[in-house]
RNA sequence: GCCGGGGUGGGGUAGUGGUAUCCUAUGGGACUGUGGAUCCUUCGACCCGGGUUCAAUUCCCGGUCCCGGCCCCA
């Protein structure tokens, strides 16, 4: 038996039906904020990768030669080949861009729960922007996903890493990552022995900010813009999720301003469901330099914190079955099954020949919401018998009333 | 890459050094208009490889996959 490799996942129907749902409601929402949909390739340039995060990467991706010798790689993220598809095709499109993606990803990982080797993320990024309007749209609408969806318990930390840096902007950039990094791993005794005590002091003061806009107060205007982006969320409706946290630092050196994570406590280890934040990331793949903001939504672990939280929602089917009762011939119920689905009414009907009892079994397995029952009797006046699972109501009409009712 | 716990039909399970229990699901039938029930029946499993043994699903080793944790998380 061959199995799926590991870290992957087969979606069985229901499966995909729970999860072509969620994909609509943040489909509809990306649209309703005026994003318009991409797709990328599945693999790119290897060098697509390595050129913000360095070599060191390739441990963690799928990176392979192809038969003409070309380093390439299954795509770990979505963020970096949206961006290269700007900077390659729509350099001259009307600015902002905002763009949204729903994709599957790769990457080399010891599997655990909510993480897979092959997984998907949903994002959304406004490019050429860099307002605070625009950062706060961006978190808005990944809170709006999630809170649509039907998660009510997460939350949303917002912090400033340009803020960070100014703070260390005098050091070496190497040092300067170190120190994001140890900050982003909460390593913070291990500060002092990369920076003097007075920034290890203030830089520890910072991270201690946490909570409402009003802790923004002591930052003076360099919090000017987290205090519009704060205010433009209340806007929305949405302050009640939002804390600031000047500790969210995210572990990629292309942001550049504010940064954000949204988690959601049931997932226990692996909470995190959301991140993003401004960056400038265009340049470095030779363009223009962009500000510009996104977030990916962890599309796998937003839909296990909601199984895990009791609110996955059953998707209902809207096939209807066809069976025959009495001596109708089975060429008249493959033309009725034809005229219904040329009315976009979804229709199924049995294969091969099946008994009324084993067409209702086969029917309520399924969960289709009606049974139509061509009887002999209705069927010489042209009418069927409409029958409704879940009542066990039964009504005979005409087939022209049959279509207007559900087309 | 590291540590721990696991792996018995499609799903869920019982049990054992002499190849295996039950439930459920699936296929067929009883039953040719409503029998979504009931009953009968078929199909179908010891993760893989090596070792010990007369004999391994059982014990040992390795691998693999799943679960949890660490590392990592662009």
């Amino acid at each position: 038996m061959i199995q799926a490799p590991r870290g992957t996942r087969n979606f069985p129907p229901d499966e995909m039906a729970y999860r072509r749902w969620a994909e609509g409601i943040m489909r509809r929402n990306a649209e309703l904020f005026g994003y318009g949909e991409v797709s990328t390739p599945a693999f790119e340039s290897l060098e697509l990768f390595t050129l913000k995060s360095g070599p060191g990467i390739i441990d963690e991706i799928y990176a392979f030669k192809d038969k003409g010798g070309r380093d390439l790689a299954l795509r770990p993220e979505l963020t970096a080949p949206v961006m290269r598809m700007v900077v390659n095709s729509m350099r001259s499109a009307p600015k902002p861009i905002k763009l949204f993606y729903l994709g599957n990803c790769f990457r080399y990982d010891r599997p655990q729960s909510g993480r897979y080797r092959e997984f998907f993320q949903f994002g959304v990024e406004v490019i050429s922007a860099g307002t605070p309007a625009a950062d706060a749209e961006i978190i808005a609408l990944a809170i709006k996903n999630i809170r649509d969806l039907g998660l009510e318990d997460f939350r949303v930390k917002i912090g400033h890493i340009g803020v960070l840096r100014g703070l260390i902007s005098g050091l070496e950039k190497g040092v300067q990552t170190s120190v994001l990094q140890a900050l982003d791993r909460e390593e913070y005794d291990s500060l002092s022995s990369m920076v003097s005590d007075d920034v290890a002091g203030r830089l520890l003061n910072l991270i201690r900010l946490k909570g409402d806009a009003s802790v923004l107060d002591s930052l003076g205007d360099e919090a000017a813009h987290l205090r519009k982006v704060m205010e433009h969320l209340s806007l929305y409706g949405y302050e009640k999720y939002c804390t600031i946290d000047m500790s969210v630092v995210r572990g990629l050196d292309y942001y550049t301003g504010m940064v954000f994570e949204i988690e959601a406590p049931i997932l226990g280890a692996e909470k995190q469901i959301c991140g993003g934040g401004a960056y400038s990331l265009a340049k470095l793949l030779g363009g223009g330099d962009l500000p510009s903001t996104g977030f990916a939504i962890g599309f796998d672990r937003v839909l296990l914190a909601l199984e895990k939280a009791g609110k996955r929602p059953e998707i209902p089917s809207r096939v209807i079955y066809l069976l025959r009762a009495g001596n109708v011939p089975s060429n008249e119920m493959v033309k009725l099954a034809a005229d219904l689905r040329n009315s976009g009414i979804a229709v199924d009907f049995p294969l091969a020949d099946k008994s009324l009892s084993k067409g209702m079994k086969y029917a309520s397995a399924m969960r289709y919401p009606h049974v139509v029952i061509m009887g002999e009797d209705e069927w010489k006046d042209g009418k069927i018998t409409l029958r409704d699972m879940s009542t066990g109501k039964q009504e005979t009409l005409s087939v022209e009333d049959l279509i207007a009712r559900f087309s």
